[in-house]
DNA sequence: GCGGGTCAATACGGTGGCGTATAGATTGTC
DNA sequence: GACAATCTATACGCCACCGTATTGACCCGC
């Protein structure tokens, strides 16, 4: 046994970054090793090839952006509306680790054209938009309205990188902050 | 003079497909050749290189998902609220037409990774807002509340593609119509 | 101190794609 | 029928990348 110098998880993380910039067309192995300061050699050590990398990254990603986040909301009490506030605070600040968001848009980019991506973000959606519900329902009693806000909500989540225009005199942040007030009228 | 068998138009046609499809780098000049039953021999007397092809292919799009539909909206008169819906109908039958949605989500992101679609999208962007904008204004006084709601609109358009999740037994255009409702109100 | 686990370096063959060059083929116009 | 415009086919050199060896360095436990 000796200590890895560039184990998987140095992969995983330099694949997860590439993937958040460029999409999965960028996350090529012979560029990652470049990036970490070796040949590929280790590479194929690690992984069979680099479909089964890919599969990895996704995993990684998979259980930091569903599970992470709603075990955070619900280690500390609070009401449904706070609850909603921070779960936006923490969807934003996700985006500041430069990765969160590239990641996230890179993902919904690619499960367009492969249907085994789509599949997986199929259940991650299913899972938060399953819990954004209940929250909505304890404050609003109209089911569609429910199922309308929150997809409202997690529309202007994923809309804030997506769009690139800007608001005269407002900043984003205000426009987002009152956009979400609206939505927990 | 002989007439064109395949001419530029076929080529972009083609190219805006694949982009929808697959992204810009989808666009690959030998796969379009095949696509239309050619080889590329003709490609490059058409244009000079592969990155001047992609800008012609953004400028058709352009063209076509601005000035076209501002156009066909003002092209008789209709109350602000209506014009909305109208806009909205427009935007998800768009969708229809296999390329619509594919390429604006294929466009976005592509500018996240090259400035100079950016900043064209930014434009773009800014175009589509101001008209919103302008359109809520009519029956919502608060500015800050109309800059909120047209994000809120513009985000659930682009979301609808892009959110992978159900919801229960609604189907996704009742829980859109009351969502564009909330909207209107 | 040595054997095996954990990498790393290097070289190789293969594929797919770009852009260039060159030589036709077809179809108007005159 | 000659000419020119508009393509089309084919072949080439080049590069980036994949995946597969093969060999060797390093470090750990025994």
């Amino acid at each position: 046994m000796a200590t890895a110098k560039t184990p998987a998880d140095a992969w995983l993380d330099a694949g997860l970054t590439a993937l958040a910039e460029g999409g999965p067309e960028a996350v090529r192995v012979e560029r990652l090793a470049t990036a970490l300061g070796v040949t590929k050699g280790g590479f194929y050590w690690h992984f069979p090839d680099r479909t089964a990398f890919l599969e990895r990254v996704l995993d990684r990603w998979e259980h930091a952006a569903v599970e992470d986040v709603i075990a955070i909301l619900e280690s500390h009490p609070a009401d449904a509306r706070d609850r909603l506030r921070e779960l936006f605070g923490l969807a934003m600040s996700f985006v500041v680790s430069r990765e969160g968001a590239g990641v996230e848009l890179a993902v919904r980019d690619w499960a367009r054209r492969d249907t085994a991506v789509a599949a997986r973000l199929r259940g991650i959606d299913d899972r938060r938009m399953s819990y954004m519900r209940a929250l909505f329902a304890e404050f609003c009693d109209d089911e569609l309205d429910v199922e309308a806000r929150c997809l409202l909500a997690y529309s202007v989540f994923l809309g804030q990188h997506l769009v690139a225009a800007t608001h005269g005199d407002y900043a984003r942040a205000d426009v987002l902050h009152r956009a979400l007030e609206n939505l927990l009228t």
